[in-house]
This record gives structure tokens, sequence and C-alpha cells, in this order.
DNA sequence: CCATCGTTTCAACAATCATTGAAACATGAG
DNA sequence: CTCATGTTTCAATGATTGTTGAAACGATGG
């Protein structure tokens, strides 16, 4: 992911409808949600909504499939990740540091 | 962090000139920078950075302190963890998955 | 086919954001 | 006190972004 990319996905992040609807899309997880499911969740238009959800594809940061009339959206977890890393790329000047993340919270519970 | 503080943040990081200073911060540790040294090194007008790094301070994601004459900024650590945190909430929806950060990676040699 | 449903595209407008240069402010040196 | 240095503030301009409504598109059922 291009230094570009990553500025793609944050702008894509930073907009209150889209940020919804991302974490919307990560909780659903990989069946995903139709747009037109997702604009009554937000409370959007459909045409708002859709200019939103293709931000987030051009960010990589979800993909749409059709199924029959619907397009199904879901989250890229893999973006996701790779954003994440980037932020946190030689924190604390490389020393292991004390930021924990809940992720690891979650799998430390083992 | 409500949700409007996370808004914020990603939108302060997501302009490349933002990005870049923030990164520096990060790998510079608690030290900090000076305001006209970052200027310097990312090649922008003092008045520009000083606009940039107002965001980034409004976003909660940096401080700046008086030393001299001088401004050293530091990244707050805090923040972004915070900021990681909210976005992968609820990942995978709720199970353990296998999203793996690289700050997990750092902790995990031990 | 034809009508309809779900969704996207487009054009227009208002609002927000980034950049620039000049001026102002705070600090420390002589 | 006065001057130079480091940094911020301000106003103006151009560029980007979000919203809306209407129109178009693709898929399905009768």
């Amino acid at each position: 992911m291009s230094d570009t990319a990553i500025i793609t996905a944050l702008g894509a992040l930073a907009q209150t409808h889209r940020l919804a609807a991302f974490r919307v899309l990560v909780q659903a997880g990989s069946v995903g949600i139709a747009a037109g499911a997702l604009a009554d969740m937000l409370g959007l238009q459909p045409s708002a909504l859709s200019f939103h959800l293709a931000q987030l594809v051009g960010a990589g940061l979800i993909a749409g499939r059709r199924d029959g009339r619907h397009l199904l959206y879901t989250a890229d977890f893999g973006a996701m990740t790779t954003l994440v890393d980037y932020l946190t790329e030689n924190c604390c000047g490389g020393v292991p540091c004390a930021v924990e993340t809940n992720i690891q919270r979650t799998l430390s519970r083992t």
C-alpha cells in the first residue's frame, strides 16, 4: 500500500457516514450488506450512500459484489490491517513499546 | 474518544503533509522536533506547517511545548492507539480473528 | 417484452480545506 | 532597550468535498 493509498484510505474513513458504514460492514463480516439496507440503517439517500461507498471501494477498504438485484458490500480486513500497521510503523523509534491494541488483547485471551 | 474525535483524527491524518509530519514525530519519540526543523524536513513554508500542526494538535494526535525560542512537537501515542482500537473494534464480528498488527509482532519477539 | 425494484451516475450548488504572503507575537542575545 | 530569530495568525484565493434530485442502468418477475 503506497503512501497515497494510505492517504486515500484515511480520507475515506474521515467522514461521518463513511466511517459509520465501514464499521457496520466490519462488524457484519464476510456475508456483507446490501446498499439499500445500509442506506436505511444510516438514514442516507441512496445516491448519497452510493457516493460514499464508491469512495470506500476506491480506497480499497470495502468491495461490492452483485447478488441478484442487490449489491452486497463487505469490508476488506487486509486493507484495514495495512492501514493500522502503517500508522504504528516504527512506533516509539523501533523500541518495543507499551502500546497495546484491542486486537492484541482479544488474541491474548486464549 | 468520541465518534467526532475519531473523525477529526482521521481527517487530520488524511493529508500528505500532516501524515508525513505525524510519522516523523512518531519515530522521533518523546524528545520531539522543533517546528522549524520539521518545516525543513518536509519542505514546507513555516506558515503552512503551522497550519497543519495546529490541526494535528486540535485532533489530539500531537502536542507542542516551548523550549526557549523553539516549539517542540511530540506525537501522542495514546491517541494513536485509541484510533487504531476504534477501527478494529468488533473486528470480524467479535470473533478472535487472524488480523495481526505490527505492534503485536514486535511484542511477540520476546 | 414490459413494468418495477435496487442501485448508480450526473450536474449543480454550498461548504470545507490547503496554500500563500504579509503582518504580528514571543523569546533570547547584545 | 533594541534587534534578530522562530513561530503563529490572518485574509484572500483556488481546489476539493458533500448533498441533492433527476435521470439512467441492470436484473428480475409477470
